[in-house]
DNA sequence: GGGCAGGTGTAAT
DNA sequence: ATTACACCTGCC
């Protein structure tokens, strides 16, 4: 049993929003001691942390490369500029967000693995979030690297480039297949460079991600935001769809591309956020 | 058990 | 340039 070391503090951060997000689909909850603990893998790490009071915990491992991992995974320590109460509070002078953000506030941005969202949000097409969580761990179990506990990393692009047809079948792909394999081959055999994306312009971004099979205007989106820190960029799925055109255009149906032009004018660098927040408070509260 | 939810690709207008 | 439909699985 390890000490648990205090990572940071909180800095407004509501954890199991976060995680539970949508964005991520590798960490499990449990009850322990009073606060629940998440459980979740980052690269080769399987780490476990919880949330105080007074900030975040690494529960496991007593490491620094875990202690490494989750810092720039949660974007801790923040700069000035970038902690949560700042963004939160320029969203809330938007009418509309003033009264969404007290509902969903804590959400924060996560700083994934290319690789890892490129293909997860592949699956997520046309899927639903429970689905998709299974399908990743299916994935992991069956072609990715043992880590111990019975936990997988998410398996790297040759093993999902070489892996059987009737493998990706048994992960719940169902037509995803073949879009997860063809991007899996380009990204194995070099002809995609994901690493090369981080420092390019969006617009090269974008040029690059749209051109790979399964991703379109939702998946290319997600992409940017959560593998690439473009807060610009605003997936639009049928809960943010439906929540804009409620509490922006009167109830009035608007086309995914109309929407997008119009967050992304209103909310500018504040997109991604502004989405997350829509996203969770649609989900939470237009259900039915 | 039929109908629906969910994004992209393709083929149609 | 927009629109209709197929794709797969889980859930009600």
């Amino acid at each position: 049993l390890t000490v648990p070391i205090r990572l940071a503090a909180a800095d407004g951060l509501h954890l199991r929003r976060t995680l539970d997000s949508g964005q991520t689909f590798r960490w499990r909850w449990e009850a322990g001691g009073g606060t629940d603990q998440a459980t979740g893998i980052i690269g080769r790490q399987v780490v476990r942390i919880a949330q105080q009071v007074d900030g975040l915990w690494l529960l496991s491992p007593d490491t620094h490369e875990a202690r490494r991992a989750l810092l720039r995974y949660f974007g801790m320590p923040a700069a000035a500029s970038a902690r949560l109460g700042t963004i939160e509070a320029a969203l809330v002078t938007d009418r509309v967000l003033a009264r969404i953000v007290p509902v969903t506030r804590g959400i924060r941005l996560l700083t994934q693995d290319p690789w890892e969202v490129l293909i997860s949000f592949i699956v997520s097409q046309n899927n639903n979030i429970p689905k998709i969580t299974r399908s990743i761990e299916r994935l992991a179990r069956a072609l990715g690297e043992p880590l111990g506990e019975g936990a997988y990393a998410f398996p790297a692009p040759a093993a999902l480039a070489g892996a059987q047809h009737r493998t990706l079948r048994s992960c719940l792909l169902g037509y995803r297949v073949p879009y997860v394999r063809t991007a899996a081959r380009l990204v194995a055999e070099g002809r995609v460079d994901l690493e090369a994306l981080r420092t390019m312009p969006e617009a090269a971004v974008r040029e690059t991600l749209w051109a790979l099979p399964g991703v379109g205007d939702k998946v290319g989106e997600c992409i940017l935001l959560f593998a690439f820190g473009h807060q610009t960029a605003f997936p639009v799925d049928v809960w943010v769809k439906r929540a804009v055109e409620r509490f922006y255009f009167q109830g009035r149906p608007r086309t995914p591309k109309q929407i997008h032009i119009f967050a992304r004018e209103r909310f500018g660098p504040l997109a991604g956020y502004a989405q997350q927040h829509l996203f969770a408070f649609a989900r939470e509260r237009m259900r039915s």
